[in-house]
RNA sequence: GGAGGGGUGCCCGAGUGGUUAAAGGGGACGGGCUGUAAACCCGUUGGCUAUGCCUACGUUGGUUCGAAUCCAACCCCCUCCA
């Protein structure tokens, strides 16, 4: 299938991962015949990763796989410039502090995805503060500006869309690109990095960073990209109704991970299942074949094979058991979300409304009176349409618990302790 | 600094004195159909102790019985000029 001769540009190609290259065979024979590090950027912008960036984990994971070394760059640095790629508004600048509690909680999920440590192949973590915050100005506008041109930056999406839509962009972001071109030409000096991979949105920042080393050190690096991940209906990946999909369990449950993926559409799950899971090839073919109901088993298997890797497999299984418990034997499972209450409150008769805000699942009264009367609102699987209704002692289950459900797919236990 | 244009709900966007919590679209959510899918159809989409009250159309003040709509000042953005 593919005509890579490299372990890790052929397990890209067959999995699906690459979308560019700056030039794959002299990557390929770089990685053919020698151990080569490689790396990707992360800006410190939240507390935590979520699935948009999870393929340049996953592509990081392949990469030591297949025996060369992973390098993580947060960007501690670039994170107080702001990227400005695409979008209309700057991005709200982050101070000193939340950069650095952004960073501790991303740095959680590395290490479930690559082994870190002193060996050649062991992961690395560096962080571009390091030596961004320590630039002198005049010096690197002398060194390193007079290499970029502005005729060309124009040229870039990230610029180019935010002028044509008639959105500022101001001087500040425009450095971004300038100083991420410089991250790669310092972390091939310190550390021999020849590869630098992302999202196809990095492109021109990738490419503006193998200008410069080669026009500095006259170095020749590589770049490689992904394909910005959509849906097959077109939708941008990592969107719940809770928002986005974290991958550091206090943001999102294991549980609602394993959901994300269970309501994978059919025409993804193939794709999804070569990007995010490990198993074999074949196997997900004869998965990614299946039709009609039977579909639903491959996304079982994506779901639980993708939150092992995230959350582990104890947590994976737990999670695929609630589900089963929960879809299909119509059982109420411990296992769902589970908010607590005092039995005092219970007695009282606790109104139906802020029991539904107290479970988390609307943010407002008024929302929850709204699902009520669309008819969205179950107890212990019984809609229920009295918005004034009271919960009381008599609601609670054999289990001991009171289950309320928002649509098909959002259920809350309510334990009075 | 000068001239002109503009800032509306999650987003886009209509609205130029009252019947506007603000058309329309998108997104999101709920219902239906299904398979916890997609597509499609229907509905909802400011808050509350709710036949009422509060908050909301860049900010602050003003005119008016009444303002997103008129006026003033200020802030921010865009275009052209200097």
């Amino acid at each position: 299938m593919s005509t890579f001769k490299s372990d890790f540009l052929r397990v890209l190609q067959d999995r699906g991962y690459i979308h560019q290259c700056t030039d794959e065979s002299g990557l390929d024979a770089l990685a053919g015949k020698k151990l080569i590090p490689a790396y990707i950027g992360f800006d410190c912008t939240a507390p935590s990763l979520h699935v948009g960036s999870l393929l340049g984990i996953m592509m990081l994971r392949k990469l030591q796989q297949a025996g060369h070394k992973p390098i993580v760059l947060m960007g501690g640095g670039t994170t107080k410039v702001g990227d400005p790629s695409g979008k209309d508004d700057s991005r709200q600048l982050l101070d000193d502090t939340a950069i650095a509690e952004n960073m501790e909680g991303m740095k959680q999920v590395f290490g479930k995805f690559l082994s870190f440590g002193d060996g050649p192949s062991d992961a690395l973590m560096i962080n571009n503060a390091d030596w961004l915050d320590d630039l002198s100005y005049i010096a690197f506008l002398r060194d390193y500006g007079r290499h970029f041109t502005i005729n060309r930056m124009m040229a870039f999406d990230s610029v180019k869309l935010r002028l044509e839509r008639e959105q500022p962009l101001t001087f500040l972001e425009f450095n971004y690109m300038i100083l991420q071109a410089y991250d790669f030409l310092e972390l091939n000096r310190r550390f021999d990095c020849v590869l630098q991979m992302g999202g196809s949105d990095q492109w021109g920042n990738i490419i503006n960073g193998i200008e410069l080393a080669r026009r500095v050190d006259g170095r020749e690096l590589y770049g490689l990209t992904t394909a910005l991940l959509t849906t097959a209906s077109g939708a941008k990946m990592g969107k719940t109704a809770a928002g986005a999909v974290w991958l550091n369990e206090d943001m999102l449950s294991a549980y609602d991970y394993w959901q994300y993926w269970r309501n994978t559409e059919d025409a993804d799950v193939g794709r999804f299942l070569r990007l995010f899971t490990e198993l074999p090839l074949a196997e997900i073919e004869g998965l990614a074949a299946l039709e009609g109901v039977e579909i639903n088993d491959a996304k079982k298997i994506l779901a639980s094979e993708a939150t092992a890797m995230a959350h582990g497999r104890k947590a994976a299984d737990e999670a695929a058991k609630t589900a089963q418990q929960t879809f299909e034997d119509g059982t109420i499972a411990e296992g769902l979300p589970t908010v607590e209450m005092t039995r005092a409150e219970l007695e009282e008769g606790l109104g139906l409304l802020s029991a539904l805000v107290r479970a988390g699942l609307v943010q407002t009264n008024g929302e929850a009176r709204r699902h009520i009367r669309g008819g969205g609102v179950r107890v212990n699987d019984i809609q229920f349409d009295d918005e004034r209704g009271l919960l009381t002692a008599k609601d609670v289950s054999s289990e001991g618990v009171i289950k309320l459900s928002i649509g098909k797919k959002r259920h809350v236990l309510l334990k009075p302790v």
